[in-house]
RNA sequence: CGGGGUGUAGCAUAAUGGUAGUGUACGCGGUUUGGGACCGUGUGGCCCGGGUUCGAUUCCCGGCUCCCCGACCA
């Protein structure tokens, strides 16, 4: 992508109204747009980062069995009274509104009712279990307060994923499959080495769910962990007799703020048998499905690594997630011959197959730099009137500041993969 | 939802009871060209409603907005 092309430009300083560090980089670099408290649109290179990280989503989930579908956010009242969940007493998040022809509906917050109801419809036999449907879809919450840029907000992604099971261990195999794969999950967003599988409470059918908490400054949750022996709790699970469970004492642990990047929850029968989810065992009886519920918010993901990585630059974002791998910076670029050589480069490239944002525009080093450096792609390759020279190409990995000189074909071969 | 702030140009800010200045960004001309350069010139602004006043961006009332703390939450 030509830089002059995109509609979107960096700014020099953040916005006065926004204190979050991920929202302040993401908008300084024209990755997101505030349009409202709790509602951000994502811009071309912020949307580019969120299909990646969809991606790298969907090749896990997929993976464990994981069956990809899209279900409406505009739901009927009627399915929500069945679980008890319509009443704002029990549900304080919801956006309602009325059909125009008559009826109450509701903004989707989650999809647990919605699934159960179309699986009533698919499953009938232990046979036509287990299944593992799932979405990457927007959810609304009526949240009182919106803050912390794009990591709490009203409208959001979220992948949720839902189990069906026969069993306690058909479900207890999925689960904890799941919770595998969301570690993989954040290992590949670069954010696993601070991401833990945290013990919460489990409510009516599991003594433990879990939450993925990554320990940052930033967060709004609290966790307490030992490091040594990789476990972490959060405060629902700090009794004595929980924590002796889990193999750990209230002093082994520390108080360290986190993000919930994700949450995964037994569920049992409780919608099941709200909603006539049953199936026929092999004895011929009627069992409701045990069913369990995983998620994860991709934009808030985005948000986390940003906030982790990122240094007194700007975004540093892993090669898995980062919308270009290449920033390709043009110098010198009104000396056609130095353009030309400049073009050339970036044509090959994208014909090998790399990613690259090509810093086209007619503007001094130091604003290129300066906004190579916010923008935050793996890879900066400059390409100057003193390059065209030697015949090579400098290249500066962001994260680590280390910089190379390579020919043509060293660069072709570095990115080649 | 309780408490505390806030609102001036795309962004960041200043001053002011007599319609607003600066930086940056943007347009034009010129000098520059490896870390946000410089000169000249130009465009662009007081959240909404009501009140006080000869006159309100400024003072008062109400509303809205956004931010922060708390409660709540993926």
């Amino acid at each position: 992508m030509r830089q002059t092309q995109l509609f979107t430009k960096t700014l020099r300083e953040a916005p006065a109204n926004e204190v979050a560090k991920n929202a302040q980089l993401l908008i300084r670099g024209g990755y997101i747009f505030k349009n409202m408290a709790g509602a951000y649109s994502f811009l071309p290179l912020g949307l580019q980062v969120v299909e990646n990280i969809n991606a790298i989503i969907r090749e896990e989930m997929d993976a464990i069995g994981g069956q990809e579908m899209h279900m409406p956010s505009l739901q009927d009242a009627a399915l929500w009274k069945q679980s008890d969940r319509w009443s704002d007493e029990a549900v304080d998040v919801w956006f309602k509104t009325e059909l125009k022809a008559g009826g109450e509906i509701g903004l989707a917050w989650t999809h647990e009712e919605v699934l159960t109801d179309i699986m009533t419809h698919y499953v009938s036999s232990y046979k036509d279990l287990p299944k593992f449907p799932y979405q990457i879809q927007t959810k609304f919450r009526n949240e009182m307060r919106a803050k912390s840029g794009i990591m709490r907000t009203r409208e959001f992604w979220m992948k949720d994923l839902y189990s069906f099971c026969a069993t306690e261990e058909q479900h207890n195999e999925f689960y904890e499959a799941c919770a595998d794969a969301y570690m993989r999950i954040f290992k590949r967003l670069g954010i696993g080495q601070q991401t833990y599988k945290t013990f919460a409470s489990g409510g009516a059918f599991t003594k433990f769910s879990h939450e993925f908490q990554t320990l940052a400054e930033a967060g709004e949750d609290v966790v307490y962990v030992s490091e040594e022996k990789n476990v972490a709790v959060n405060e629902e699970v700090l009794a004595e007799a929980d924590l002796a469970e889990l193999g750990v004492s209230k002093d082994e642990l520390e108080k360290r703020k986190s993000i919930e990047v994700g949450n995964i929850f037994s569920l049992g029968t409780k919608f099941s048998e709200a909603l006539g989810l049953t199936f026929k065992n092999d004895a011929g009886e009627d069992v409701p499905v045990i069913m369990g519920s995983y998620g994860i918010g991709p934009a808030r993901a985005m948000g986390t690594v940003v906030d982790l990585l990122a240094d007194e630059k700007g975004i540093v974002w892993p090669a898995a997630i980062a919308p270009y791998r290449v920033h390709l910076v043009g110098l010198n670029t009104d000396d056609a011959a130095v353009r030309d050589w400049a073009d050339g480069i970036y044509t090959a490239l994208t014909k090998r197959g790399v990613t690259v944002l090509y810093d086209d525009r007619d503007a001094r080093p130091g604003e290129k730099f300066a906004d190579s450096d916010l923008l935050g792609m793996p890879y900066r390759v400059v390409a100057s009137r003193k390059g065209k020279e030697s015949g090579r190409f400098e290249v500066v990995e962001r994260a680590t500041g280390e910089m190379h000189e390579l020919t043509e074909d060293e660069l072709f071969n570095k990115f080649s993969e």
